[in-house]
Parts: structure tokens; C-alpha cells; sequence
DNA sequence: TGAAATGTTGGGGCG
DNA sequence: ACGCCCCAACATTTC
């Protein structure tokens, strides 16, 4: 009569608007609250290494805020399914609660747990990930979108995302006996060395942190958003990413608090936009599982890449020569972060100058950004390498140069990220290669010893691309 | 959520 | 003072 509800946290570690946990609370019956780290499946998109540093910090905040209430949070390594499983058999529960997710792996989860139970055991399953669903948001059709404005558009003319649930403040514990793994023996921080000593002092992982960000955020930046939000040199984002990922705030109390709290303005409305570019990504990826392996357009295949270990290196560490590239990769790997303009230039970089797969790109931000998301990333490095669903008609090319001059006009990020250039003056310092010697010398800069000389010509590179891009036309005329 | 190529304009140097 | 050329600076077109 009174057996528990498992309550299954996965990419939702928050007590607030926590749907499960307020239907748990609202019928009365105790609680087990449970994550899984989950490395049994054998794809390459396990946490990557960023990832975990977060998530130790996470699970430990969230086990913290579940104390006040007398909650326990248990921890489980292993198999999500057979875990779950195991847990029922171990307390009887009969109701499993979750939130859904829409990567090929969360979904399989649940495919499995589904046929294993087989009925037995109910399953609850809420939807919080995203603002809307995927599976809802089609075209005239009924088939998902894949241009994005139109599924803007599609999703801004749905319901309204509702309301946040209240905090459930009620629960009981499952006051059993239950073995949970200690968070320390999962080895999820990094040791020998520590590269993630310093992340402490750009990120607070948990709820609060999360909430403090947005109210940062509301107060400040976001009326002006929409001019800002390319300017890497300026604090001009929210910097939610991780906190969203992770689920210790969800979109929809983003939205709210932005409808409710911030004067409508076009930042606003920027911001909406980017929010929804979340979902699209999402959409994506769950009507294309193989969206994070294989080019959506299908003529890509036949792009002559030209992997190459040795320049994959300088770009990974930020010793391209381009030292808006060089900013970007630095900044990543000491702050698990990359501002979105700068990623865009980096990845184009890696794509169309260096004629590397963008999976491989895809794979080193995978390992290294906190925020890493299979959808955003897979959906933004195919949009850069121009074989996503949404390409543009043209062929984009970004100019480092060019890109540097125009988002950090004045050098500032640069002389953040790459301290050897921090002396040049913003007319050299997005192309120091390109000062006169007396300029270089004044500023104490030796080429090709304090900072590389570019590891190729972007003039070149360019039409190096664009060769390359005559493969994949031929290819799609000759009619697949 | 580009940028190169091409086109147009207008000011200044200069014969 | 005039016409001519040069070339920034800006606008439009094209991939």
C-alpha cells in the first residue's frame, strides 16, 4: 500500500520545478531518490571529462539540499536499467519516476526499462528537458522541422511553456537501509594533474549557482542581449549552458523568470530565440539519432578531409597563429567554456582551414566543454562544417581576421586569453604576423618563438576549401 | 549566426 | 579653374 516511488534524476539535478518529485510528494508516500552514472553502454559519448568535474560538483550540492529536507540521495554505478531494477527488487518500490530525455541513449534507456518491467512496475514519466516537444512540433506535413525559423515560429504559436512547478516541500524519506556508492570513490574530479584547479573561480555548479547566474543575468545583460551577445570581450551571455545541461534549472523557469522579470526589450526577444535553438537541436538530434556520427546532408560523405594529428594539436592547445582561434581554445581549456562567437570561429577554423572532420572537433569539445550537450554540439559543428540541416545557401568561410577585428574590436579577449600579444595595439593584434618589426619588437613579441606565425595562410586555406567543396557537389549531381 | 568580388561615389592631388 | 586619375569608403552582388 504504502511502497515507495523511485524518483530517477538524470539531466534534471534540481529540487525546484521537479515535476517527479512533486507528484511523489503529493501522493504521500516515501521517497527513494536516486542518480546512476551510467558508463555501461559502449558509445564514445560517456561524460566527457569536463563533464564530471561538474557533475561530482553538482550531485554533491543536490545531496546537500536534499539533507535539509531529509532526503538521502543514493548513488549507483553501473547499467541504468539492472540499477533500477536492482533497487525495486532491493525496497519494493512499485513506481518509478523520471524526466524523459531525447539523445539516442537516454531513449534507449527507456525503451529497455519499459520492456524489462514489462508493466510490473508503474513507470512516470515527465517532461522538462526542453520547452516544447519534439514530437509536437511538426509542419503541415506532420514531419519534424529542419530549417530552424520555421520551427521558431511552429513553437512560439504552441501553448506556453507552463508555469514552473512549486517546490515540493513535504517529501518523505525512505528511511531503510540502502547502500549508495560515496560520491569520492566515482573519481569523477581530475587528479595529476588537476587541469580543472582553477574552474571554481568562473563556476559555482548547483541550483543556487544556477539561479544566481539567471538573476545576474535579468538584472543586467539581457535587455542589451541581443547587441552584446557576440562580443566575447564583454560579459554579454547568461552563462547557463552547464547549469542547463545539467538540468539544475530548467528552460521553462528560465522563460518565466525572463517574461516576468525582465522590461521586453530585443535582447529578450534574442534570448527567447536562443533558448529555442536549445530545443531545435534537441528536435534534431531526436528525429536523427545518428546526427552526433554522420553528416545530415548525405553528400558530405564525400568531403576530401584531411585529418592530420599534428595541426589538430596546435589548434587543441591554442597555437594556430590566428589568435582570435588561439583566445578561444585557451579560453576552453582553462575555463571549460567558450564564448558562442568564438566557438563558431574555431570550429570554422578547424573545418574549413585545416580540412579536419568537424567529429573530431566535435569529440575534443565534448571532453573538454562543461556544458557539453550531444545536441547543441553535434547541431552547431555540422551547421559550421555546412552539412547540418539548417545550411545556409552559400558556402561560409570564416576569416579569423576579419572575425577578431569585428568582435574584439579592441584586442581585449585576445589579450586575455593569449598574455605573449598582450602589448600589441588592436590594429595588429588579430594578425601579428602582418606588424611592422619595430611594432613587434617594441611589444617584445618574437614570431615563431613567443608566439607561432599562422599554421596556414587563410587566403590560401580558403580556396583550398572551396576546392575541397567541389567533391561534394559533384557528388550530390551525380545524384547521390 | 559571411566574405570576396564587383560596382559606385566623391574628395583630393595634380597637370 | 577644369578635367582626369587614383583610391578610399561605402553599397551591391555573388558564391
Amino acid at each position: 500500500m504504502n511502497a515507495p516511488i523511485l524518483c530517477w534524476f538524470r539531466h534534471d539535478l534540481r529540487m525546484a520545478d521537479q515535476p517527479m518529485l512533486a507528484a511523489a510528494a503529493k501522493s504521500g508516500r516515501p521517497v527513494i531518490c536516486v542518480y546512476i552514472l551510467d558508463d555501461s553502454d559502449s558509445t564514445q559519448w560517456k561524460h566527457g571529462s569536463a563533464r564530471r568535474w561538474w557533475l561530482h560538483h553538482s550531485l554533491s550540492n543536490l545531496s546537500i539540499s536534499m539533507e535539509k529536507q531529509k532526503l538521502r540521495l543514493i548513488l549507483r554505478r553501473g547499467n541504468s536499467v539492472n540499477e533500477l531494477i536492482r533497487i525495486i527488487d532491493e525496497t519494493k518500490a512499485n513506481s518509478i519516476y523520471f524526466s524523459r530525455q531525447y539523445d539516442p541513449y537516454g531513449t534507449s534507456i527507456e525503451k529497455n526499462l519499459t520492456e524489462r518491467l514489462n508493466n510490473t512496475i508503474k513507470l512516470k514519466r515527465f517532461r522538462n528537458y526542453l520547452l516544447f516537444e519534439p514530437d509536437q512540433v511538426l509542419n503541415g506535413k506532420n514531419e519534424p522541422y529542419k530549417v530552424f525559423t520555421p520551427f521558431y515560429r511552429a513553437c512560439l504559436r504552441q501553448t506556453t511553456p507552463h508555469a514552473p512547478t512549486p517546490t515540493a516541500n513535504n517529501l518523505k524519506n525512505w528511511n531503510h537501509a540502502l547502500h549508495s556508492d560515496s560520491l569520492m570513490e566515482w573519481k569523477l574530479l581530475p587528479s595529476n594533474p588537476d587541469w580543472a584547479s582553477n574552474f571554481h573561480s568562473y563556476w559555482t555548479p548547483g541550483e543556487a549557482g544556477a539561479h544566481q547566474k539567471l538573476d545576474q543575468f535579468i538584472s543586467g545583460e539581457i535587455t542589451k542581449y541581443d547587441l552584446l551577445r557576440n562580443r566575447p570581450d564583454v560579459t554579454g551571455t547568461s552563462h547557463l549552458s552547464p547549469h542547463l545541461h545539467f538540468g539544475e534549472i530548467s528552460p521553462r523557469q528560465i522563460w518565466h523568470a525572463i517574461i516576468n522579470k525582465a522590461n521586453p526589450s530585443a535582447g529578450v526577444d534574442a534570448y527567447i530565440r536562443q533558448l529555442v535553438w536549445r530545443d531545435f537541436a534537441n528536435n534534431l538530434l531526436f528525429h536523427w539519432p545518428q546526427f552526433p556520427e554522420e553528416p545530415f546532408r548525405k553528400e558530405y560523405s564525400s568531403f576530401p578531409w584531411k585529418p592530420n594529428e599534428k595541426l589538430f594539436k596546435k589548434w587543441q592547445s591554442g597555437q594556430t597563429g590566428y589568435p582570435i582561434v588561439d583566445a578561444g581554445m585557451r579560453e576552453l581549456w582553462s575555463t571549460g567554456w567558450m564564448h558562442n562567437r568564438v566557438r563558431m570561429i574555431v570550429a570554422s577554423f578547424l573545418v574549413k582551414d585545416l580540412l579536419i572532420p568537424w567529429q573530431q572537433g566535435e569529440s575534443w569539445f565534448w571532453d573538454t566543454l562543461l556544458d557539453a550537450d550531444l545536441a547543441n554540439n553535434a547541431a552547431s559543428w555540422q551547421w559550421v562544417a555546412g552539412c547540418g540541416a539548417d545550411a545556409s545557401p552559400y558556402y561560409r568561410i570564416f576569416n579569423p581576421i576579419l572575425q577578431g577585428k569585428k568582435f574584439d574590436p579592441l584586442g581585449d579577449y585576445v589579450r586575455q586569453w593569449v598574455p605573449e600579444l598582450k602589448n600589441l595595439d588592436a590594429k595588429h593584434i588579430h594578425s601579428p604576423w602582418l606588424a611592422p618589426h619595430h611594432v613587434l619588437k617594441s611589444c617584445g613579441i618574437r614570431l615563431n618563438r613567443d608566439y607561432p606565425k599562422p599554421v596556414v595562410d587563410h587566403d590560401i586555406a580558403r580556396k583550398r576549401a572551396l576546392t575541397a567543396l567541389e567533391k561534394v557537389k559533384a557528388y550530390k549531381n551525380s545524384g547521390k
